[in-house]
RNA sequence: GGGUCUAUAGCCAAGUGGUAAGGCAUGGGACUGCAACUCCCUGAUCGUUGGUUCAAAUCCGACUAGGCCCUCCA
């Protein structure tokens, strides 16, 4: 497989440290609020890329951190927690917060055919590894203590920017609104890696250590997660790019600094979701969430199929009016699918279905080239072959597109007698040309998402 | 100001030096009582501008526009 590595700006032949076993980490939300599709779209392609990458046969042991403490806004101990933001807006405690909103991330990752990780972790549960990672870090002197805290030295690193080629002196401190220069740093580009001393006189969750009674820096949590789960090789790490810097830049400097050697090989970030004024966020603009999508009658499959469309590597623009033409899309290749009916006689044809999973593969190996992938979809359908052998080909490739192409709806048995019955009754209306009570039925049937077809042979119907 | 990414039809896009895939939308037609579904037909000098080359959407330079990052973030 051929994918894009933020640490060489080149795509690069993927070779995984153990032949045939992916060691993945992703980075996942912080649980203080609902996700927006946004955030959503980055959780869609790192679900894309494990498929994938079991499509190619690797195995994948993946990790995915829960942030469910400490996450400022702020680089120095001023600030908003935003956990402690979130406890505060519900009346709740942070644990409470951190729970509820997992469990509503997870529900919508179900809706969108997400894969949860086999390992999900919390953050709150690894503060012995943390508090070990710091211990290391300021025996071998990359860390040292100021005013309670513990910082990360970055002066101490050949190359800090690694990820960015940032040039210090010609970077803009505190460019972003409401952002304090913490004054116990050393060093303009430190950051913390445990908090003692905190302007929170409420913070809820603190924890014993060396340096006193505190909570962890933001930037330790992924990297002794990391370490505690996956070992001392990472193949693969994935965040959204505005991760890329502060984020994943201090995660390699700790944790190389720790281990003494590299860490990560690839490193792979996503593109955002963009509204017309930019990058989506949850504090400007519609906060758009999987919900209230559903309560504006998209599927969340449809939302799925949109982001799909589209390559992780570039900015996609959402507007309701591109969403709705990616639900019609996704409904019209689910009708043509739909329409395959098969003849028990048929027999699978062994050549066309390797012909079209060499040329998914090919797509996958692509830079996990998505758009490709959904095209492989349309030439299956119009490959000349037996429908047998196509919904077997759809199978396959649905097991990495995931949007239930095969699914059909169940329905309820009380219900489909009601419809039948409808259908019978406008079918008689028909008979006797009376168009007019024909229609009527016809309205009251798609009110109920009922949508009928007139074939030759009888009338057929699907619920939206 | 610095870093970084992007620019192909109304929209999403393929393309990796040999003369622009595909999907949706649009328009026309078949089917239908009218629709819907389905099927057939329908569109581009590739942001601008120099250069390299027999040949450039593709490589190089400049410019323009936009996104993201520069200590909240997916």
């Amino acid at each position: 497989m051929n994918i894009y590595n933020t640490l060489s700006r080149k795509i690069e032949k993927f070779i995984p440290n153990e032949e045939g076993k992916v060691k993945m980490y992703t980075c996942g939300p912080t649980v203080y609020h609902y996700a927006h599709i946004g955030n959503l779209r980055n959780y869609i392609m790192e679900d894309i890329l494990e498929k994938s990458l079991n499509y190619l046969g690797y195995k994948v042991d993946r990790v995915m951190n829960i942030t469910d403490v400490g996450h400022l806004s702020s680089d120095s101990d001023s600030g908003e927690d935003k956990m402690l933001k979130g406890a505060k807006r519900e009346k709740k405690s942070v644990l409470e917060i951190a729970d509820f909103y997992t469990e509503a991330f997870f529900k919508d990752c179900q809706k969108l055919n997400i894969k949860k990780p086999d390992k999900v972790v919390k953050a709150t549960s690894c503060i012995d590894e943390y508090i070990k990672i710091i211990e290391g870090l300021l025996k071998k002197e990359y860390a040292y203590i100021s005013n309670g805290n513990v910082y990360f030295d970055t002066t101490k690193l050949n190359d800090y920017y690694v990820l960015t080629n940032h040039k210090e002196d010609e970077m803009v401190v505190g460019v972003r609104n409401g952002v304090e220069e913490d004054q116990n740093k050393k060093n303009q580009a430190d950051f913390v890696l445990w908090f003692t001393k905190s302007k929170f006189e409420d913070q809820e969750l603190k924890w014993n250590s060396p340096w006193g009674l505190g909570y962890p820096g933001w930037h330790i949590e992924c990297s002794g997660i990391a370490l505690k789960y996956l070992g001392e090789y990472l193949d693969i790490h994935c965040g959204g790019v505005d991760n890329i810097f502060p984020h994943h830049t201090n995660e390699i400097a700790q944790s190389e600094s720790y281990l003494g050697h590299k860490w990560c090989n690839y490193w792979v970030h996503n593109e955002h979701l963009n509204d017309k004024t930019g990058k989506m966020s949850k504090s400007k603009g519609e906060f758009l969430t999987i919900s209230l999508l559903e309560e504006k009658g998209i599927n969340p499959l449809a939302y799925r199929y949109f982001c799909l469309q589209s390559h992780y590597r570039k900015t996609l623009l959402f507007t309701f009016e591109a969403l709705e033409k990616a639900q019609n899309t996704y409904n019209k290749l689910k009708n043509k699918i739909a329409n395959l009916k098969i003849d028990n006689n048929e027999q699978l044809e062994e050549n066309i279905i390797e012909k079209y999973k060499e040329q998914f593969k090919k797509a996958i190996e692509n830079d996990m080239n998505t758009s490709l992938m959904l095209t492989t979809l349309y030439d299956v359908l119009k490959e000349n072959t037996n429908n047998k052998t196509k919904i077997k080909i759809i199978e396959i490739l649905d097991e990495v597109l995931s949007l239930d192409l095969l699914k059909k709806e169940k329905i309820d048995q009380e219900l489909l007698l009601k419809i039948n019955e409808l259908i019978e009754k406008r079918n008689i209306a028909k008979q006797n040309k009376n168009y007019e009570e024909a229609d009527k039925i016809r309205n009251e049937l798609e009110k109920m998402h009922v949508i009928i077809k007139d074939t030759r042979e009888k009338t057929i119907f699907e619920i939206r």
